[in-house]
RNA sequence: GGGUGUUUAGCUCAGUGGGAGAGCGCUUCCUUCACACGGAAGAGGUCACAGGUUCGAAACCUGUAACACCCACCA
């Protein structure tokens, strides 16, 4: 028996670590089932677990356990991510707390620590995992810098090299100045800075000095010309003249190139080759000098004179003071420009010239491009964002996926130490003779193999063949750039196929007023303590259903308690039939025979809800699923059935029994139906029912005949609960206690077997009579002609005023049961199903306004 | 500069052509033997705005406004 409250603690105690041990999240342990495969996006090593990890992988679970009560074999791969530049920062961060940075250890020791990281935070991502209740499957679990990853990262790499798809070059990269390392395009964030726009005078001779303006004096130093555009007349006389850099006294050309706009700033741009990617443009099609002006750390490097070693910000102020001091600053104007950070360090990142790894993209995008054409694309929910892959995949620069790293996939690429030859190569060759690259791959180079590379590939193991492609990835917007394009595209490559069929797309969890949630804003949840207050099944529920796919839902705390009462009703209601069907009932079959009205209603109810949950489920939409099934469980099974089967029970007999046999069966279909999105509180139930199998785990999904639909008891059954609901707000417009006793009168004979029993326990009719009442008395109508009539003495004025308004709204709905009904376009063109529903609603007004007309003369 | 989304009850949000819904909050009443994490009965919306399509529009189309986000090399 279960105890009086839902308690989410003792619930959860210990469930999570039994499943795992008794197999139920293996897959594979029966081939005969269809496959449907899942990978878990995996969760960076660097921190705890916060709500977006949560709405990462609990529609996966809920996907993966609906799929295994639909009789699916149900792979679902767990790993957690290396993540390169994000866990080297914080491994550094550490160091430097005690004092040490990465290059006083020494690679070999740096990469002890951080695998000695890695470790400490697996565990947690396991505890985590654990908490949440996700099943996967922990015979597959997979890192992305395991073995197998190596293996498929060098496979790729080096058959992208031999392809030509895979390139080293010298280009103007993003670097990051504090990490120190090169960044791709997407990995740099822009935000609007505040800046200073500084004018300059570049002396000419013979002529009036140039005014050149530039939000990044320091770079001067690199300047090798300045550009004006070709048909700007101001400058005409200009071109061809050369002009003095006020920075260092050297000369520059005056260039002309359309580039160049004339409305902007003075219409002369200074060119730094070097360290811009336009300039560096401009300086290729002109044959101009390249001179690097800043180091790694982004401080002057031996070329700039006495600044030579100065932080770059610290050189701007200085040079600029000195060129004021020169008389060569004409002004300085505030300006708000787009400034790019680096996403994990924040700095400032500053475009620099430098030898780096690139993927070629358009070859890869293309493929991208024809399948998200064909017939056999993905399909994203929602669709829209389809459209946000096949943008980027048309736009995508190359990919620049070198890090100055230590943490990360090493780059299989070995220079022979006396030609410096390259050497790309799977295999490591004499090491006496070459030595290899420095440099790793961005993190997202092998998260790309994520999908085919953990179920074996390159090798064609039976897991690749049998669970690729797999079925559904489930991630947030943010990442379709950085990662599901990624996978696609390689997938399309190495596999010829795509990596998953769907992908379902959520939001961002943000904050009660909307903000993005974050450590530094100190505004973010831990769902360790939502799950500590609340239980995890709320939190699952919470997430799954507060908000519609691929849109940004606010953290409400009240939600997530809401939740945790429906599952506590639920609870309730299960003790509830445990009490009613008593110690050692045998369910038995479910059957129509012999059945009441209202258990013919509640089972048509259930056979209904059962095909549009399962339809919604389908197409992973949890939240119309799971409000379909709230509804019936608030609504139909807790508000009607429960109480009015009552009745029934109370009568005893075989009656009673067959309604206890439905009762349990409705109850057993809602805990199966619950269970995908509150595994620990439905499996709790589940087990102290009778007729149970060792774990809701291996349970199949509810199913009921479509014999069982039956409208007319429905329809019954909804008369009699408006009769009760008619006289209980009578009683409480005309300020009746609830209980007080009223005379009932049904006519026509209501073919309800018991009804008298009902109103007489639902509204203490102290009578329940047929036909007509002698006395003057309030009545309702009802489908089919029903009335009931309440005898009852009453302020005459107070029953006159509520009929009044009553007859306004029945004229109202009637003037519009007619107009529809003679308007010819809805006659001809509306579905037959409509027209005949209208003509239905219309009759019942219509008798519902001559009853109600009957009563207001007859009170005159 | 380009693109996408949002605008529905006091608040947070569902609702993809056929009489406006949920949760929380609010009003009145009720601890009756499943549940006060509850029950009964209620109040509360020109569905952002303007046009259009349609027999019929919160929903489809076109514009407008406000807000949010993404992309882009304007020095």
């Amino acid at each position: 028996m279960l105890d009086k409250r839902y308690d989410h603690l003792l619930v959860e105690k210990d469930r999570y670590k039994e499943w795992v041990d008794k197999g139920y999240f293996k897959g594979g342990q029966d081939k005969s089932k269809p496959p449907f495969s899942l990978v878990i996006p995996p969760p960076n090593v660097t921190g705890k677990l916060h709500l977006g990890h949560a709405m990462d992988t609990i529609p996966d679970d809920i996907v993966a356990r609906y799929k295994r009560m639909k009789g699916y074999d149900v792979v679902w791969v767990p790993g957690v991510d290396h993540a390169g530049i994000a866990t080297q920062a914080k491994v550094e961060e550490r160091l430097r707390k005690q004092g040490i940075s990465r290059y006083d250890l020494g690679r070999e020791k740096f990469l002890e620590i951080a695998y000695q990281w890695k470790e400490e935070y697996a565990a947690t991502i396991h505890r985590q995992w654990a908490s949440l209740g996700l099943s996967v499957d922990y015979s597959r679990e997979r890192f992305t810098l395991d073995e197998g990853l190596q293996k498929a990262v060098k496979r790729v790499f080096v058959t992208l090299y031999n392809e030509g798809l895979i390139y080293r070059g010298e280009r103007i990269i993003n670097w990051d100045p504090e990490l120190r390392t090169a960044l791709s395009n997407i990995e740099v964030v822009h935000s609007d800075d505040e800046g200073e726009f500084f004018y300059f005078s570049y002396p000419v001779e013979g002529m009036d000095p140039l005014i050149v303006a530039t939000t990044r004096p320091e770079t001067m130093f690199g300047d090798a010309a300045v550009f004006v555009n070709p048909k700007d007349p101001r400058f005409k006389d200009y071109v061809g003249k050369m002009c003095v850099n006020p920075a260092n006294g050297e000369k520059l050309p005056i260039m002309a190139d359309r580039y160049v706009d004339i409305s902007f700033g003075t219409g002369a741009m200074k060119c730094t080759p070097s360290h811009d990617p336009n300039d560096f443009n401009l300086a290729k099609k002109y044959g101009l000098p390249f001179k690097t002006i800043l180091d790694e750390t982004a401080h002057m490097t031996a070329d700039c004179g006495k600044y030579a070693g100065m932080d770059r910000y610290e050189c701007r102020k200085a040079l600029v003071a000195d060129i004021r001091s020169k008389g060569l600053l004409v002004k300085i104007e505030k300006i708000v420009h787009s400034v790019g950070h680096s996403e994990r360090s924040g700095a400032v990142v500053e475009p620099m010239l430098s030898k780096q790894w690139f993927v070629k993209m358009r070859p890869l995008a293309e493929a991208v491009l024809k399948m998200m054409e064909s017939k056999d694309k993905i399909h994203f929910h929602p669709t829209r964002f389809e459209k946000v892959l096949v943008r980027w995949m048309k736009e995508a620069d190359d990919w620049c996926v070198s890090r100055q790293l230590w943490w990360g996939h090493r780059i299989p690429a070995y220079y022979d130490k006396e030609t410096g030859e390259v050497l790309v190569s799977e295999t490591e060759p004499d090491m006496n003779k070459y030595v290899q690259d420095e440099d790793v791959l961005d993190t997202w180079f092998s998260s790309a193999l994520w999908p085919f590379a953990t179920l074996g590939w390159p090798e064609k193991t039976p897991d690749f063949e049998r669970y690729f492609p797999t079925s559904l990835l489930v991630t947030g917007y943010d990442i379709i750039f950085f990662w599901v394009s990624r996978m696609v595209f390689q997938s399309l490559h190495f596999t010829k196929e795509v990596p998953f069929r769907d992908v379902l797309i959520h939001g961002l969890v943000r904050d009660p007023q909307g903000k993005k949630m974050s450590k530094s804003a100190g505004n973010g949840v831990d769902p360790m303590d939502i799950i500590a207050k609340y239980g995890v099944d709320a939190l699952r529920y919470y997430i799954t259903t507060s908000s519609s796919p691929g849109l940004d839902m606010r953290y409400n705390e009240e939600k997530i308690a809401a939740a945790r009462s429906y599952l506590n009703k639920i609870w309730n209601a299960a003790r509830y039939v445990e009490m009613t069907i008593g110690e050692g009932f045998e369910p038995k079959p479910l059957s129509r025979r012999g059945l009441s009205t209202l258990d013919r209603a509640i089972l048509s109810k259930l056979a209904r809800l059962i095909r549009k949950v399962e339809s919604k489920m389908e197409r992973y939409e949890f939240g119309a699923a799971s409000s379909a099934l709230y509804s019936f469980v608030y609504d139909d099974f807790c508000g009607d059935y429960l109480e009015m089967s009552k009745v029934i029970l109370l009568a005893g007999g075989e009656e009673a029994e067959k309604t206890k046999n439905v009762l349990y069966h409705v109850l057993m279909s809602i805990v199966k139906m619950i269970y995908p999105y509150a595994p620990f509180v439905s499996e709790e139930i589940y087990l102290s029912l009778p007729g149970h199998l060792e774990s809701l785990n291996v349970e199949t999904y509810p199913s009921l005949p479509r014999s069982y639909v039956d409208y007319e008891s429905e329809k019954k059954a909804g008369i009699l609960r408006a009769m009760i609901r008619d006289v209980r707000n009578y009683k409480s417009e005309n300020s009746l206690e609830p209980n007080a006793k009223v005379i009932l009168h049904v006519a026509p004979s209501f073919p309800f077997k018991g009804i008298d029993a009902f109103l007489s326990r639902f509204l203490f009719a102290s009578k329940v009579a047929e036909g007509t009442p002698e006395k003057k008395a309030t009545s309702f109508a009802y489908p089919g002609g029903y009335e009931l009539f309440i005898e009852e003495e009453i302020d005459k004025a107070e029953l006159k005023k509520r009929l009044m308004g009553e007859r306004e709204h029945l004229l109202s709905e009637v003037a519009r049961g007619k107009k529809i009904l003679s308007n010819e376009g809805f006659l001809k063109k509306a579905p037959k199903e409509k027209v005949e529903l209208e003509k239905a609603k219309l009759l019942d007004n219509e008798s519902k306004l001559s009853s109600v007309e009957n009563r207001l003369s007859s009170l005159d």
